[in-house]
DNA sequence: AATACACTTGAATAAATGTTCATATAACTA
DNA sequence: TAGTTATATGAACATTTATTCAAGTGTATT
């Protein structure tokens, strides 16, 4: 018995292996655990934020050093800076007119490794 | 002896901590490795090829099947999986009319826990 | 109090990207 | 061979998003 008897004729109405389909189903996760999924990567999905959070996992820095080493402006770093603290990746200490910012745990350090794992192996 | 006197005083100019900026220059990556890993997690970084790779994680699937699944047109989920198999992270065969796309290795699932681990940490 | 500085923020702009639509290709079937 | 089906692909469109620019906060200094 070959998988064709399992299936429905016409992929445009319905699905050609719906067993499988309903299966694999049943096991997703919730939409919004993916979604959630999905935006944490987006967020390591630009070099700018790479960047910065690789220069963050070797010392804690002020937004103004972080401009001069990506060569960029306080501006679109400040901006970037929000995005990873909205996502829990990094936290900030002010100290007089500088605020100093660092990782909040390894997870960066981590998922770097992961997806370092993967490029290597190409 | 604080870090004033180590700094450079306008940073509009220049950095206010030169010797963490060049410590930190010193110790980053190739800007290429980086714009790669950014690539990467671009990747990573939609709902819908987050979605994509959960399914092809459980099962190797046609792409009929991952359209129904994900209640999105074929051309749609066509168009993503290029783009996956152009990160290398899934593969495909032919059988008749029928392509079969999955996982090409367990990478995916790695990178997977480790955004999990940052999420559910929240 | 007034100025200078580090940083933040909102709006505007330009670039990137996901989906749709129409069409093309490849393989089976009658 | 003609017709059907599963998939792929190119162009167009709409949306998202990163950076810039200009202005605003908060803090120190004089």
């Amino acid at each position: 018995m070959t998988q064709k008897f399992n299936s429905i004729e016409r992929c445009d109405y319905s699905v050609i292996h719906e067993d499988i389909v309903n299966q694999v189903r049943d096991r997703m996760p919730q939409e919004e655990n993916l979604y959630d999924l999905a935006e944490l990567f987006k967020v390591f999905g630009d070099s700018t934020r790479i960047r910065i959070l690789w220069a963050l996992n070797e010392s804690e820095m002020c937004v103004c050093d972080i401009a001069v080493l990506l060569d960029m402006t306080q501006s679109a770093i400040s901006h970037q800076l929000r995005v990873l603290k909205q996502t829990n990746l990094v936290k900030n200490r002010r100290e007089g007119k500088v605020v100093y910012y660092s990782l909040v745990d390894d997870h960066v350090r981590k998922i770097f490794d992961q997806g370092l794992i993967h490029i290597n192996e190409e």
